[in-house]
DNA sequence: CGGGGGCCTTGACCCCGATCAAGGCGCGGG
DNA sequence: CCCGCGCCTTGATCGGGGTCAAGGCCCCCG
């Protein structure tokens, strides 16, 4: 993306702070803008209509939020923690899709690479035990934490990160209740496989067996 | 999309016949095509390293294979039917595109259904039972064989069609086990829910109830 | 016609994860 | 300081769906 396009990007932008729990996007109303993901992060949620509820989607960091040409969404978009946005008003964020094609060429390519996470996603709903399922969320962190990492640990085949989710969040995301999944973190606990120094803090001593535990074999790094 | 496009597509467009059971794309290797389906079924599948295995999509009759800007798709595609398919080499077919920016517009809004719908399987996968799985899988068909339909019966709520898939293949689909599903379509059938011809062809008398089965209470029509 | 192999159904039993219930921990406010 | 409330953990029990096993149906082939 090139300065010109930056800039004009810049020019239409507004900054926003959400903090956690609040809803930035209800799949009754209609989405008037486009965004993306400063910090924190976003939780994809469906809802059926007793009340079972299932995550969709997490947006992280780079990611994108709001869907170009339709303004219905079938999702809810919720704050999982305290957020930071980038929002543009629709109109003028796909006047300038139209002017650089490049820019939605990138935007396709995101959609595409959230097509993949979702359809990872549906094998591990709908194959994989519940033990695998928290251990497959805790290594997909891990390897992010490793990307975004700023701190670089000395052990190269650790991590250590912190969850932006509660357990209810975790469980809906996983397809799981609350208590299935605090007790499959102590049984990744005992076995060594992570370590907690607070319930929201994880530390993996080792990633390969992680990914073992996950049922996907020493992962594709 | 204009004549001259489609001409262009059609100089370039190769026919194909793939008998059902036949693997089209495999996760090993690159892929250097992309394809429309003409007829029949295809699924595609995510496995895990000790064989169990997930549906993670199903294309029919207008819906596109293959992916643009990355030879690598992580899933394998096979014919779950007898199938018909038009493929285009990927090379000429990208350059198209680059020449037409409405295909390119056409290709991502597919995507974009495609996410949609890869979440609302997540919701089902995670969070219905099984009755409401098959429930909810048969609705689907249902809902397709209308706007597919040639055959408009009579009676307005009412539907019928053609598995698709065999049971082991409804299983992959919806995460379950083949007796299960089994189970649940006598299940289905006892309760006057649908009506089963040969054990391929599903008569559904009253859609509505149908989609209350599947937990999704009147669906959107 | 008879045999064999897919595909599907049905029954019996079991186990993983849901449900129900109790209590611990940490934190903010009176 | 204590209380109350979220959030989390842990235990006991239950049940939906998995597993194992047997047999039916249909079609192809000898």
């Amino acid at each position: 993306m090139d300065d010109v396009q930056v800039k004009k990007l810049a020019q239409i932008a507004h900054r926003k702070k959400i903090s956690a729990g609040q809803t930035i996007i209800s799949d009754e109303e209609p989405v008037d803008f486009f965004a993306n993901v400063i910090s924190g992060a976003i939780k994809l949620t469906k809802t059926l209509p007793d009340g079972r509820q299932q995550i969709v989607g997490l947006l992280f960091a780079p990611d994108f939020l709001g869907r170009a040409y339709s303004k219905n969404n079938p999702y809810t978009a919720e704050a999982a923690t305290d957020v930071e946005i980038c929002t543009f008003p629709n109109a003028a964020f796909e006047r300038l899709v139209g002017e650089y094609p490049g820019l939605q060429q990138r935007l396709f390519q995101h959609t595409l690479d959230e097509l993949d996470a979702a359809r990872d996603w549906m094998l591990l709903l709908g194959r994989k035990t519940a033990e695998e399922k928290v251990a497959s969320f805790l290594y997909m962190l891990a390897r992010r934490s490793m990307l975004t990492g700023c701190v670089h640990k000395a052990t190269p085949g650790a991590a250590a990160f912190e969850l932006p989710l509660t357990r209810s969040d975790i469980a809906d995301y996983l397809g799981l209740t609350i208590e299935t999944v605090s007790r499959q973190l102590t049984r990744l606990k005992t076995s060594n496989v992570i370590r907690l120094s607070t319930n929201r803090l994880i530390m993996v001593p080792d990633l390969d067996r992680l990914a073992h535990a996950a049922g996907q074999e020493h992962g594709r790094h």
